[in-house]
DNA sequence: TAAGCGTGGAC
DNA sequence: TGTCCAAGCTT
């Protein structure tokens, strides 16, 4: 008896060389690509930095993170010594800002011990999965191990005309696709696949200009739309919330980072979740200090990506600065400045100090 | 196993 | 002012 897929599929390595020509004649020149593909990477450390920042966020993104990174951190010792705060500084506004930490606990591992000899001591490596470390194991070292982000299932599924979830495939598409990357270059094969989903074979497909259009199947079934499919997503949660800037004497008040949880790492200011900025004095007074409301601005959507707050922004001050909660602390402007923040807090971060800017030039007109 | 974890691009 | 998703991983 025959079972059903694997048997019927072409041989990956013939099928995909017209994709390994196109690559070669159209690949995009990125910082932390090499240009001989053929050996191994020149610098394992920046396929390391690059694949951490890569996870679920798109190459022009990462682009100026990653150039800013390595300028900065620009060996594996480098990251392993850097100050937490400076690595968070360095990831500020690229989101899930755990990968900022596993890419230094990596580091400090590779420092210490040495690159891992194989497929499985990278996947032991603080936030490489399946798909991150078999990227650099081909990409960095040239072992022929299939690395399958969602660009590489995309490509395959429709390729292949698979009309399940290609991610309940993962073996198997692994086991047939490693004979192309021993025959075409790991790196080269890896990177080709990936690149070809990001560009043409992306949600919206542009069949017309794609090196593999005469052999995909879903191309000739008719099912390029439909493929891959896709699991439902939760539902994203929405609360309103009132984000409060304190201020005294050129002093701020702010919430130190959080050790686990949303935007764990970062710095953040004061929050109120479900209470409307009307009832806020009140709510503020009998927390033992009176505040007058000098500012508030026009609220916004911060959306992330299990939630969806309703953001109000205030500026309150006191008279004289109070003595801070456990996790809070007065900082002036140029400290504020340097702390790292997740989007919402830098976003009403800007607003005040922008509004002490002009609130100076006022003043200084006035004279 | 399913939920938690950010932000911005593309439409 | 919405939806979908991105070079996914951890617990």
């Amino acid at each position: 008896m025959r079972r059903k897929g694997a048997e019927e599929k072409p041989e990956a390595s013939a099928i995909l060389t017209p994709l390994v020509s196109w690559f070669e004649a159209h690949r995009r020149v990125l910082p932390w690509r090499a240009l001989d593909l053929d050996q191994p990477h020149p610098d394992p450390y920046a396929v390391l930095v690059s694949e951490l920042m890569l996870q679920q966020t798109q190459v022009v993104t990462v682009v100026p993170y990653f150039e800013r990174w390595m300028l900065a951190l620009p060996t594996v010792r480098a990251l392993a010594e850097a100050p937490e705060q400076q690595i968070h500084k360095l990831w500020e506004g690229l989101g899930y800002y755990r990968r900022a930490r596993f890419l230094q606990a990596a580091a400090r591992s590779i420092h210490e011990q040495g690159w891992p000899a194989d497929l499985e001591g990278l996947l032991a490596l603080p936030g490489l999965g399946p798909y991150t470390a078999a990227a650099i194991a081909s990409i960095a070292f040239q072992w022929p191990e299939p690395a399958l982000d969602g660009n590489a299932f995309r490509v395959l599924a429709r390729l292949l005309g698979i009309e399940t979830d290609p991610k309940d495939r993962g073996n198997e598409l692994r086991t047939w696709l490693r004979p192309a990357l021993t025959a075409h270059g790991p790196s080269r094969m890896t990177q080709a696949l990936m690149e070809l989903g990001a560009t043409h074979c992306s949600k919206r497909a542009q069949c017309d200009s794609c090196p593999l259009e005469t052999d995909c199947r879903s191309r000739a079934a008719g099912t390029v739309d439909h493929i891959p499919l896709v699991a439902p997503r939760a539902k994203v949660r929405s609360v309103e919330i009132t984000l409060i800037a304190i201020q005294t004497a050129g002093q701020y008040l702010v919430n130190i980072p959080a050790p686990d949880g949303l935007l764990a790492g970062l710095w953040s200011w004061a929050l109120r979740e479900e209470i409307q900025p009307q009832d806020l004095k009140a709510a503020e007074a009998a927390r033992g200090y009176r505040a007058v409301e000098i500012k508030r601005w026009k609220g916004w959507t911060q959306v992330y990506s299990h939630r969806r707050e309703q953001v109000t922004p205030l500026l309150l001050e006191v008279e004289e600065p109070f003595p801070p909660t456990e996790n809070q602390c007065w900082v002036s402007a140029q400290e504020l400045r340097a702390l790292p923040m997740g989007r919402r807090d830098q976003r009403l971060r800007d607003l005040v100090l922008q509004s002490g800017e002009d609130s100076h030039a006022e003043a200084a007109e006035k004279e």
